[in-house]
DNA sequence: GACCCTCCCCTTAGGGGAGGGTC
DNA sequence: GACCCTCCCCTTAGGGGAGGGTC
């Protein structure tokens, strides 16, 4: 094995699958030089170099800018060398941590909207719902008039605290406890949550009344007297909480009154003594 | 949950965890539009727009440019952006495959590097070596003169050809056949290989004379006949390939005349019969 | 005809001020 | 004082020719 490589560039580019004017640009600010030049002034380069272009386009993908890059292949020893491998495998390790959580939002995202795609959406139902894993904020603070955004903020900041290593990227909705239901008072809820694998909550198993709305955020409010109503009128009553939530949002629909909101909330058949009060 | 937020961008830059440089931008492009802006002409966002944020830093990370983003967006329906998340979870699959092979390989070269760097060098010595995972390319053709980058392209892509799925980037070395050994014979390599944990051919166990040379490529022959007289003079004898390797070369010594050369050559204690000869 | 050279211009996704107004 | 606005200039890692020579 001799160190007097006669790969041309373009040659080379293919050889190591990378681009001729990557390689120009390269030589250009010092990074790589051919081994050789020829009298008529070609690069020559050797097979020897190519891990080396190799172990460059991976630093690269693992966010170092060619100016880096070329700073430690200038200062490069052994010692060093397996100090910076160690170093980027830790790098490697997180980002495959990173694309597995963004799998899983991409994944919630889409059986999010695909639950919806085929459903019947005219109709108020009553259905058995299995448990779903979610996460549940606490009690939302309403009082003195806060705003909205204050109280939003208020829930992100404090699933942060609890679930430091948890994604709190996914959309969340609101939650109504069975004293409100029964008030009929639906705006300010009790508490926010949002679907999430690992949530350690559930929204417990159980009939549901289901009933859409296609409509803008908070603006489907007559979807609830409806289905109170639809309730009642079907031998059953409200024994737990709401659930408000936007399946199909700005996420997937252009048009910002025209969000598909879906309202759950728990029932039971009416019992003898119910009926009797 | 109503949709008039009121994040100010540097708020919602925070609460979003990108910067508002980066908001100004997408505002800018019309990728990303504040709800409203305040008669003081600020721009104010609300929580619900987080996830798009989210889903847009994504897609970036998955190669697409805001341009194409934008278009996606401009046209989204819950169709589209189903079909869309199930291309780029598969976009997300294909990812994790490409870290965790790149780990494999940087995980080799720090194996090697860690392998020779507290070795001490300066002596010849007989070793017990298990055996080791490798590619062994096909022979080498090195007949009517073919140049060395012929054999070496050769090389290259027949073992593309036999392993498409096998990643390799790895350094490749020389490999001597017993004959040509005992016939002093080391220019012209047998065959290539290289290290990789997936290698479906072995450097097989067994004793072995290892020698170091610092020197270029190809430079260190006078240690070849060094480790002859020395297994000759300590009872044994060649007894299968030998394998030239440059633990440190240009991946991590500059000058390119202090690589590491290791030699190792498949010996076995003299027998009685060939001590008689 | 296919490949090589140098020189020069262009792009994407923001970052960094400057200069002036608002909370 | 901290934050917001618009306007404008700058950067990294190449890609895309043009104009001319080489295999």
């Amino acid at each position: 094995m001799n160190d007097h490589g006669r790969f041309s560039i373009s040659e080379f580019a293919k050889f190591s699958r990378t681009t001729r004017d990557t390689l120009l640009h390269y030589d250009r600010i010092g990074l790589l030089k051919p081994v050789s030049r020829g009298e008529n002034n070609y690069r020559y380069y050797s097979s020897n170099m190519l891990p080396v272009v190799k172990v460059i386009r991976l630093l690269q993908k693992l966010g170092m800018s060619l100016e880096e890059i070329k700073e430690l292949n200038d200062r490069r020893t052994p010692r060093l060398t397996v100090e910076q491998l160690e170093l980027q495998i830790e790098k490697i390790d997180s980002n495959i941590d990173d694309w597995i959580r963004a799998r899983k939002l991409l994944y919630t995202l889409k059986t999010t909207i695909s639950s919806v795609l085929n459903a019947d959406i005219t109709d108020i139902t009553i259905q058995y719902l299995p448990a779903e894993a979610i996460v549940m904020g606490d009690l939302n603070d309403f009082t003195q008039n806060r705003e909205n955004h204050t109280v939003e903020l208020e829930f992100y900041q404090k699933m942060q605290m609890k679930y430091p290593n948890m994604d709190l990227d996914y959309m969340f909705w609101s939650n109504f406890s069975e004293e409100r239901i029964k008030n009929r008072d639906w705006v300010y809820p009790d508490r926010f949550y949002f679907y999430n694998p690992e949530g350690h909550d559930r929204r417990p198993a159980g009939l549901y009344a289901i009933g859409y709305a296609i409509c803008g955020y908070g603006q489907g409010v007559e979807l609830y007297s409806k289905m109170i109503d639809y309730i009642d009128a079907n031998g059953f009553e409200v024994c737990g909480d709401a659930y408000e939530e936007y399946p199909l949002n700005e996420l997937c629909v252009r048009d910002n009154n025209h969000y598909l909101m879906r309202v759950l909330i728990s029932v039971r058949e009416k019992t003898a003594d119910s009926l009797r009060r």
